[in-house]
DNA sequence: TTTATTTTGTATTAATCATTCCATAAATAG
DNA sequence: CTATTTATGGAATGATTAATACAAAATAAA
């Protein structure tokens, strides 16, 4: 293939992009700031992606789901799901102030996004559903395999999982702090035991 | 007193523009939006807020905070606050779509100003510590006066209510429908009683 | 009625915004 | 070596941003 070879390929702009994304959100985040962060010019950043702003946000937590997408695989080839569900919301405890206060990139963006660009507010809407269907399947089967008591319809336990873990979005930054927050953190996973 | 009398008086102003950043939230509203919406001139605009955009909004989000201390003061002249709250997270179902997609202002500014504004994030998150408060203060009471069986810690219990108002903020975007968050919210209210 | 004081509306500024354009660089095919 | 192709960096564009400057308007005090 004739021509210039790439310098900036779409992954590692769409990772650079991603992080600042994560911090700032959608509208606050600056094509400026992604080229700065990126290193790439605005030339070589539209040559990429024509969509320009929009594209690569949309690209960016298309990634983040990839990210999920990958934990749901190890969720099928464990033997006890809901645990490893359940291991993951007490690891968020664990984070430093950081990484607390970024949050999650997509309960974010169903925040944000409401009121600035419908169809960005419906794809982050439907990874949060999936994840909810995710919660859902391990709770099932941990229902059927008898390991935990609360026989509640999974559907309205795997949304009882996804409002906790978008509530858990900012409390997180209410006590950035690891005791407060595994308390809770048991607390709420108690319920479904 | 002298001069030409105020066309534009602070409250109306904050007013209107509340409404307009509940909305959009604050990096997306523009000066201009606040100026249309409000009908003022940048000339009458600044003359009552020497701190701009960020000034408003503060005080957008204060005002919102005064509402909240009407309802905290209601609760104090009642039998059994704990039930006031009840039927208010209840009545948060019956909201039609377009408040299901503005959600809570304060919430909604702590997911935005982790990265933007230092002092608004602040701000925000005291207000939700406050809320957090009154819901504690009202379980300690339920529990005294022997109204409720789960007898867990009111501070762990309140923490619980305002994780739920947050995470609440997100699931009505994700089902902004009648049933589905009521079947939601009756399940988790159901955890305090 | 004149003067002092304050608000208003608009024009202006200066900065930043997202995007496009284009000459140049860097590769391959012929 | 030459022609062709593609990517790059940065200048240029035009729109939008937040904020200021200022003359005109509207009032009250003197």
């Amino acid at each position: 293939m004739r021509g210039r070879p790439v310098l900036y390929n779409d992954k590692h702009l769409i990772e650079k992009a991603q992080e600042i994304f994560w911090k700032k959100g959608y509208t606050a985040t600056s094509l400026g700031d992604l080229l700065k962060v990126t290193g790439a010019g605005s030339g070589s950043f539209y040559n990429t992606f024509k969509g320009g702003k929009k594209e690569v946000f949309r690209k960016s937590i298309l990634q983040r789901r990839e990210a999920f997408n990958q934990f749901k695989k190890e969720l099928r080839e464990s033997e006890s799901p809901l645990d490893l569900i359940k291991d993951f919301f007490r690891s968020i405890a664990q984070a430093d102030k950081e990484t607390h206060l970024k949050g999650c990139i997509i309960a974010n963006s169903v925040v944000e996004m409401a009121h600035v660009d419908n169809d960005l507010e419906l794809e982050a809407v439907n990874i949060l559903k999936e994840v909810e269907q995710m919660f859902s399947d391990a709770i099932r089967k941990a229902q059927e395999l008898q390991k935990i008591n609360n026989h509640t319809d999974p559907q309205i336990l795997g949304r009882y999982l996804i409002t906790f873990w978008c509530g858990l979005n900012t409390l997180r930054r209410m006590y950035p702090d690891r005791e407060t927050l595994l308390h809770q953190i048991e607390m709420q996973l108690a319920v479904i035991s």
